[in-house]
DNA sequence: GCACACTATATACAAATTGTCAATAGTTGA
DNA sequence: TCAACTATTGACAATTTGTATATAGTGTGC
């Protein structure tokens, strides 16, 4: 077992996912555009490998909440441009209502190591 | 892909981990023990697997953060009780701190959804 | 006209992480 | 003695994430 294998950042299963779905939200965006948009939510968008994007992209547009279609009269290579769906709409809800839980489980640690600090210090 | 594949509670990943040397230290224990003292930081003791808790200990105890030794004169099955190190100590800290930027993460998606649906009511 | 950088998408494969299942064992109480 | 609870462990499967690479169009500089 290398070092540093619990020593990444600690990140949230499937976050990728609800923000995307959010991006989206603000209007119809294509996986190289929102491979940009995601810096806004911590991701550094020149060493996020853009094959998790379109993966993702695709998984979500397998479950019916995205759609796509490709791009007519777009300058340069292809497009596949994608839209949120009604049920994209509903789902991110939900996601947002777990995060807010995974938030209080995350605060409740966070404060635990605080106290944990001051009571350590004269 | 079935349905709810992203659906379950959005965990962090190795959030186990600092949960366990944190109840640590608060003082020595053994493995059947944190189990339940996981419920603080939203585990559920009795859906959690046991063999999750004792696998994440074996691991730190690789790594010298944690130490143990089977407990003596113990009433029941034979314990292994746990004790932080000074290493493990240290680690604990620099995963808050970590923990600390996935909040931010976490904070700008709750809050970026926030808005959206502000937008969305008259 | 050609090498190069940038935009853009896609897929196969490997690694890491998490979850499931079952085995073993001592104690207590009915 | 049977069941329930405490306690630990290991093998194996599933899931999730990361790496590497292939393809292709456009514009710029030389």
């Amino acid at each position: 077992m290398r070092w540093g294998r619990w020593g990444g950042p600690r990140r949230l299963t499937g976050f990728l996912h609800p923000c995307l779905l959010l991006l989206l939200h603000r209007g119809d965006a294509h996986g190289y555009n929102l491979l940009q948009g995601l810096e806004e939510f911590g991701f550094d968008a020149s060493s996020l490998n853009p094959g998790l994007v379109y993966r993702a992209l695709h998984e979500m547009e397998r479950e019916g909440y995205v759609v796509s279609e490709w791009e007519e009269e777009s300058l340069g290579p292809p497009r596949r441009v994608y839209r949120l769906t009604p049920r994209g709409d509903e789902v991110l809800s939900q996601w947002v209502e777990e995060l807010r839980e995974s938030r209080r489980a995350l605060d409740r640690l966070i404060e635990a190591h605080k106290t944990h600090l001051e009571e350590h210090l004269p």
